[in-house]
DNA sequence: CTGAAAGCGCTTACAG
DNA sequence: CTGAAAGCGCTTACAG
């Protein structure tokens, strides 16, 4: 039962007989050892089965290798794929990935970056646009934005052109004939709800329609929301034909009431959504959306959080904004409207 | 421009007069420090500022405060409330949630487990049967299974039933009437499709109904091999009335492509899924389902894990598996079979 | 090209 | 109840 211990550094120090600097040398700047002793090195390493320990290196270093990613709901699908294109991105650069949730658990929102500013992350991407973050001098985190940002002041983000893809979903259905467009809209407070809302109402001022107050519907982005809309829209004394959703979750939520009080798609009212989800494809119909590219956000992101670790905190570049492109994808929830609905 | 430096625990000191062994002890044991003592570190704390430093900490506790999760996919979004009951019950523990992917990115699988396991994390929440944890004896870290397991060796695991919920599944839908049933399967290798095939062959068997070869559909529990299936339901010359398929987005997939092509459900073909993923329940029509209660799962296996780091490597307890129970979930997927088909 | 030494910021026996 | 000292395992000026 002999229990073989971690080796350290000077367990290969002493294995190849030099010093433990040199041995730290061979793995970080391998080019500045001479080749016959790095050889003995990577021997040693190899016989004692040596790794480095992270937490010294990390304290040695001051920086904990680890990135923080805060998000407003871990259990929001939307996310799985940005995380997944954040955490491609940074293991490479030898960081790794943390999640946290800013809307529940301990220390939740602003509270939880102070904490995590001591030794456990190195940066944080923030997706909600609610959390304050403390400013870098006043010891905060170097942090980016996400999707979600904050009024005013100079994070670096990465964001979509949000208001670019309310205003195709709408051009899109006013080229089919619909001239009874409503809207589901997010949260009121969030940037997406208020930048998609915006496009919409552009785009239907471009084509001279005036949105109406009772086809402008209240959700929250998620399925539930959509269900609940859907119930609103069947209750209402004269319906809109079309509805473009701020989120493809409402969409489907929408959708699922609408159907079950027999009602049909598009033949009763067209739906485009926002974010194409993978599921929204495998839809009866299948949803018209507007395509986000999600795993490329991570990526960005990643990029950006990057970029601020390696930047001298005296000359770190101005922030920058990377906005991602959008795009209509056209599937079966939409058609022209039915005579009967264009004459009411 | 004058950047005040973080505080450390020598600044708390000084400021209280009192030695940095104190400060510690205040944090760490308040009871064993006289009051007034105690007061006044409270009080220097809260003037400069003072927040431990995690790394430095944890270089000396030997031990990270973190786990990691490794699942076969980030992107899965089965995954995304099972991370969040995780991360809620480690949280208050002081203990942060690390994600990684085990089938993509730098180090994937077992070669991971190896560079996690110095300083890094703590411990191993495994999602993926088919990665072998190093054993403890090896320098292995404490390592928990879930949802998946490895055969025979002795990892504490949280599993749900699923061959009772497979039994569940056909059990409603002989119950229906159906004789004709068919199983669309998870990839072939893994426990989950094993357990809940066998489970399908034991309800069939108790049925007196013998499960057709041309009616056993492989997938791999995403939504688009659900599609492929679907199409080759389509094209079977003599089809089942009914489908028991392994996962819920498969589920999707096969109702999808099935619709598309202009058949009902469960008019032509009743289906069963697994898991009761949020969205099913807004399908038209709903999916009957088996549901597995993810969040839970979450929490049993931070509980495995914290007990496992709890324990002395000595008078570790023997190996726990939690077995959670599944449910039955009836909605509008399922039905008596047509007249036609029963007489086909 | 290499080594001796200092030190990152904590915690914890040990001694009193 | 409290302090002085050692040490967790590294990395990095500094000196040679």
């Amino acid at each position: 039962m002999t229990i073989r211990m971690r080796a350290t550094i000077q367990d290969v120090a002493r294995e190849a007989g030099v010093s433990a600097a040199t041995v730290s040398r061979v793995m970080s700047a391998p080019g500045i050892v001479a080749p016959a002793t790095r050889a003995a090195v990577l021997d040693a390493i190899e016989r004692t089965g040596y790794r480095v320990h992270h937490s010294a290196r990390n304290l040695r270093q001051q920086r904990t290798g680890s990135i923080v990613a805060l998000v407003p709901n871990i259990s929001n699908p939307f996310f799985s794929n940005i995380l997944s294109g954040i955490a491609a991105t940074l293991g490479p650069e030898g960081y790794n990935l943390l999640i946290g949730d800013t809307r529940s658990g301990p220390g939740a929102g602003r509270d939880m970056l102070r904490t995590l500013g001591n030794g456990v992350v190195d940066g944080v991407i923030l997706f909600d646009g609610e959390v304050e973050p403390p400013a870098r001098r006043a010891g905060g985190l170097p942090t980016v934005m996400a999707c979600e940002w904050r009024p005013g002041p100079d994070l670096p983000s990465v964001r979509v052109d949000n208001a670019g893809g309310a205003r195709m979903a709408v051009e899109h259905l006013v080229a089919l004939g619909h001239r009874r467009i409503g809207h589901l809209a997010g949260p009121p407070k969030n940037v997406l709800t208020v930048e998609r809302l915006a496009g919409f109402r552009d785009a239907m001022a471009a084509a001279h329609l005036s949105p109406r107050p009772d086809w402008m519907l209240a959700g929250d982005f998620t399925l539930e929301s959509g269900a609940a809309a859907g119930r609103r829209w069947l209750a209402l004394p004269d319906r809109p034909t079309a509805l473009f959703c701020a989120s493809d979750e409402m969409a489907c939520g929408f959708i699922g009431a609408v159907q079950a009080a027999g009602m049909g798609v598009p033949r009763d009212v067209s739906v485009v959504g926002f974010d194409n989800i993978e599921l929204v494809a495998h839809l009866t119909p299948p949803l018209t959306t507007i395509r986000q590219q999600r795993n490329q956000i991570g990526i960005e992101a990643a990029r950006l959080i990057l970029a601020e670790l390696l930047a001298e905190p005296s000359d770190r570049p101005p922030p920058r904004q990377v906005l991602l492109p959008v795009e209509l994808i056209l599937r079966a929830s939409t058609a022209p409207p039915a005579i009967a609905q264009v004459c009411a």
